[in-house]
DNA sequence: AAAAAATTAAACCAGTCAGTCTAATTTAAA
DNA sequence: TTTAAATTAGACTGACTGGTTTAATTTTTT
């Protein structure tokens, strides 16, 4: 039957809440005050506000690994339209959110990336993760000759997934997805052969 | 003469100590502390801690506006080759800093872009201030043949520096300009005609 | 030199922070 | 059913937060 709480339930929590606000700009009270549960549960549950953090970043980063390897598998367009698919559902994903959110391994990498080994290492090697997706569906397709191989896919992967970050990171000020298309309009063309 | 403390003093300790540690994680007190000024002092200038970061926001923006502009200005090679240098000045620059700070008119629009529309919309026109000075470059590219003229100039220009940004990020966590080497060859690829 | 204005100085405030503590309760094990 | 362990509950702690206040001092103006 187990407890009356229990961790995911607080690490969804965790995750909108610093997603949407931050990691210093969030205090443990908010976070107990939206999961409904007391302070003595969530230490029981967490050594610390920075345990809880890397935790969080650590289920969403698994749980997009998952999803990220499910959406490729599932896709039966060409490797460049999987990949072009990919990202156009991520913007529109990124609309609906009013672009107040952004990528929490994006967010957390710049606001506690140096000041926490723990967090910044977290995060690090869950969009490490996600680069080896993306990277397997650009090799597809440069076997079958539509992405250009004048770069490895893994740089390929990286360069892409990136500068997303970068274009995403603007929309959270501009609030407008034409940076985005613009974005997706211009990479698609310089990858392809 | 003026009296012991200035405006500007206080604002370029304020430069460094966000840009590194970000906003929320930063008291005022040791902003008082590193610029060595008592705190009647402080909201003798500043209204608030808000507005101080705005301002601190505003007058990088503006410096770096016109480092930009004089950069440009005296760079005698063609104009993808100035803007190659400006952006292989920035990497260095990033480099030297030991990938620890970021720029921090992208770490602000991503920890209180949204929390704080004053400091935001600060944030924003600046970051538009420059991309109309490396869009004044890349015209010139583009009439001289050097550049691509599939996509316009802004829009160019927001694609090169928001994937600058996209990388600049990715370096906090990896602390490896590997990363950025890349970046660099590929953009460049990619626009050159 | 006198008066007015601006700046400096730090003690002080209420509120919030992450985290602790103890007691009560619930579940699992014996 | 008894005992032990895990979980729940929230009051509490000391440190720190942004910001105010009042008085002393310095500069500028007259």
């Amino acid at each position: 039957m187990g407890y009356k709480h229990n961790k995911e339930d607080i690490l969804k929590v965790g995750y909108e809440v610093f997603r949407t606000n931050g990691y210093h700009n969030v205090g443990i009270n908010q976070i107990l005050k939206e999961s409904g549960i007391p302070k003595g549960s969530f230490y029981n549950f967490f050594e610390s506000k920075e345990d809880f953090a890397q935790q969080v970043v650590k289920q969403y980063g698994e749980s997009n690994y998952c999803w990220m390897q499910d959406f490729f598998k599932d896709c039966d367009l060409s490797p460049i339209e999987c990949l072009k698919s990919f990202y156009t559902f991520m913007i529109s994903l990124n609309e609906k959110d009013e672009y107040k959110g952004g990528c929490l391994v994006n967010n957390m990498s710049i606001e506690v990336g140096r000041q926490s080994d723990i967090i910044g290492s977290e995060a690090n090697q869950h969009f490490m993760g996600w680069l080896n997706v993306l990277a397997m569906e650009i090799t597809k397709g440069q076997n079958s000759g539509e992405i250009t191989k004048d770069f490895s896919a893994l740089e390929l992967a990286e360069y892409m997934h990136a500068g997303f970050y970068g274009v995403l990171t603007r929309t959270k000020v501009t609030r407008n997805r034409v940076y985005m298309d613009i974005w997706f309009e211009m990479t698609f063309k310089f990858i392809a052969v």
